[in-house]
DNA sequence: GATGAATGAGCTTTCATTCAT
DNA sequence: AATGAATGAAAGCTCATTCAT
């Protein structure tokens, strides 16, 4: 139901097309949502909680602090190639006034912060507010993988960033 | 003509309605532009522009490091707050799947990297790669600028953000 | 069940909200009724009765010409303001084409017009026709009813109503 | 483009019939209305002006009272007959109590009150207000007009209630 | 160069209704 | 007897776009 509306993003993906796609009746949709924009909060939401997932699956208290960054750098930008619907689907609707507020990242956030937090504690990682530590963990590595396509040499670019982050963050 | 483009984003700004907020009948639209893809490509890169005629207007490359780095920052703070629908109009675009490959951001960096590879030559600011200096210089601080709403001291944060780009792009 | 209708008028009611309002599902009315049309038609018929019921309630024989008329009058008009939706809802149906046969006005008014006829074989009241006789007691104060938000001084209005039928149909 | 609407009352005309009728695209008529109730409401006050204008245009200030009220009603009741469909219509549109606001009914029965007004002023018609002097010139006519169908001998009908108005009404 | 008038296609949403359970 | 789940059809309405003038 939602791979159409990853391909088309959110303007494109009109309900009677997600519904065929779904191989549903349009009115079907209204029995599952309130309207258009609630739908698109669920599956917005629902990818928000995926990414997480996906990249706080491979990040354990253990780890190194290097390994630790990288490891979360890494599986960022992976996500955002393989996924690349899901990826660009939440960009969308991060960046779509109307959806901003429905966002669950807080709460999904939640796991990693803990184990950051951990981290600073034990001394490893900077004490940096959480929300700058989130502004340069993502930020930078989603920008790589958005223009990526036109990125000559995206590995040593990622290493690189991935050498900053850890210089930035570590002690 | 713009100011509605603005105001009501990509998905709410119907042709029509920007025709009558500019005082014109629909069809002259298309006197000027192909079509409405065109026309919020035309846009977007005048936006595009003007961000970065914004940001550039008070570096100079007599400033020490620190200062220009953080004249950089606080000037990209500044402009999302003060432009804030063309800020957000632009992020859209810049999400968009079908407009992305429209921009004119290339063309508009390069005065500022012009600054930046000649810091770099005088050993002011650390040979990383544009590309990643790029992502550090203007990703958390947009990051910043979008999120401010449920920041709680968001001129603290930015101090903060600006000590972190100092430390990590200055020998 | 019938609030809803009686409050959202013919169009408004639709056999989801209605069904909603009544705690069981759309499919439960058409245990009870063949089709929406089916059930207008038989609440239509409910209030056409209650309406009588109401207004005859207060009727006796036994009264002089004056009062008959009088108290014929002011219930109808008293219904109308304690009834809003019920009343307005009928005068939909009234009016409305797909409706008007299945009317049950003919049975129901029996019992007021054989105290009229009675009263019209004792020489009290006028022997005009039954579709007159109905047309002048109910007709006027109807539309005093449905007009009353604009009326300056409705009771004023009323009593001279009242006035008006009694010479009309009395001797 | 009105026809359909006559005939198919408020609820049957969708405003794609309507179009269709018209030979028009469903857009074109958002041209020229708001939406469909604005649509409706602007014909149903062409209507009401057409119906007092038929009404009107036989009744003269020299004309005997007797002859005046008889030419009224006679005139109410034709046009009812004549234009089943246009009567239909304005008294659904009368009863549906989002579009009775936008009447124009007070504007449209000047020029026939200024002939009653006068004629109360040479003392023929007995002075009852406006409101109980329309109550019975015109609604008990319009209810025999729509439930003539069921009506034994309409003429005489008629008759006897254009005597009982005459006595009613005139010195 | 500018536009008034028009529209086909499509939108989001609701409707009355069905039917297996 | 009652319904949860579903839907084809249609509703009101807006869209980006055209074209004769």
């Amino acid at each position: 139901m939602v791979d159409l509306i990853l391909k088309e993003g959110i303007n494109g993906a009109s309900v009677s097309k997600i519904a065929k796609e779904a191989g549903v009746s349009p009115a079907t949709i209204y029995v599952y949502y309130e309207n258009k924009e609630d739908m698109l909060s669920e599956v917005f939401d629902e990818y928000v909680r995926k990414t997480y997932s996906y990249v706080s699956k491979n990040i354990y208290p253990q780890m190194a602090g290097e390994q630790f960054i990288e490891t979360l750098v890494r599986s960022t930008y992976r996500y955002a190639l393989e996924n690349e619907n899901a990826f660009s689907f939440v960009e969308q609707c991060s960046c779509c006034p109307t959806l901003q507020e429905s966002s669950c990242h807080s709460e999904c956030s939640i796991t990693v912060f803990d184990m950051i937090h951990d981290y600073q504690d034990r001394g490893i990682i900077r004490k940096y507010s959480d929300l700058n530590i989130a502004a340069f963990l993502f930020e930078p590595v989603k920008f790589m993988a958005m223009t990526r396509r036109s990125i000559t040499d995206p590995e040593r670019e990622l290493d690189e960033l991935i050498g900053m982050l850890q210089k930035l963050l570590l002690y």
